[in-house]
DNA sequence: GTTGAGCGTT
């Protein structure tokens, strides 16, 4: 009784659903009810989640059973501090079947499930399309972004959108003078040390690489990022395990000469 | 433990 959503969609036939934004992620809906409720009647709260973390995605849906009071708790608890953020009430706009509302209030439902129910022909095209929607995460959480992209991989619709939302963030401004510091700073590193005692430490950037370990190969080190392989994955048989990387022509000897072909996917 | 534009599930 507590808990919304738990059961699904009880009845939105007559109930205005409002859009909750800006809420913290820790915000569940019990913690939204007394909040809502005071202003009116909640039929159910509903706050979307996400699938695979299970985490509230930060924004959550109150259905109220009049207008009326739906509005009054959209202009009262609209711009309101829940758990310390400032959460955003309005009408929900879109309804969970992509059906149209008005005021929060459905007035487009489908077109064909009025006359005759008999034959179903919307019986198909009922998988999982999670991306086919758009299906979008709340934000680049640090490594998680990494995660998914990799989990999607070759997603660029997805990418495109997700820059997209950069129309209020112009963080542009931060990264000034940096690149100047930079160049005066390796100007004034270079004066230091002319000749004094350091002669192999020359390095424009003593700072970035001060010791890029040995250099196995001679040269071509495009690599910026040398991800560590797991010890243990080659240290199974003591050889390279890689099926692909050894020899793709059957050259036994490639001990001597390991490639430092990265073929491992950039891409 | 983290993040912050947006429109939804059994």
């Amino acid at each position: 009784m507590s808990h919304f959503g738990r059961q699904g969609p009880p009845d939105i036939a007559d109930t205005y659903s409002l859009l909750v934004l800006n809420i913290t992620f820790r915000t569940t809906a019990d913690g939204l009810f007394p909040l809502f409720d005071k202003y009116g009647k909640v039929v159910d709260i509903f706050i979307p989640r996400d699938r695979r973390t299970g985490e509230s995605r930060g924004f959550a849906f109150v259905r109220y059973k009049y207008a009326d009071e739906a509005s009054k708790a959209v202009d009262r608890l609209d711009g309101r501090m829940v758990d310390g953020r400032e959460i955003t009430v309005q009408f929900a706009k879109y309804g969970p079947n992509a059906e149209r509302i008005h005021k929060g209030r459905i007035i487009e439902t489908s077109p064909r499930s009025k006359s005759s129910r008999s034959r179903s022909p919307s019986r198909r095209r009922h998988h999982d399309d999670y991306r086919d929607k758009g299906y979008r995460r709340r934000s680049r959480s640090r490594s998680y972004d990494r995660y998914e992209r990799d989990r999607y991989r070759g997603g660029r619709d997805r990418d495109y959108r997700r820059r997209s939302r950069s129309r209020s963030a112009s963080p542009d401004y931060k990264r000034r003078g940096r690149g100047r510091y930079d160049d005066e700073r390796r100007s004034r590193s270079r004066s230091r040390s002319v000749d004094s005692r350091s002669p192999a430490r020359r390095s424009p950037s003593p700072k970035r690489s001060p010791s890029p370990k040995k250099s196995i190969f001679p040269k071509k080190s495009p690599s910026p990022s040398p991800r560590r392989e797991s010890p243990d994955t080659r240290s199974r048989d003591g050889r390279f395990p890689t099926s692909r990387s050894v020899s793709p022509r059957g050259r036994p000897e490639a001990s001597q000469s390991p490639s430092p072909r990265n073929s491992d996917g950039d891409e």
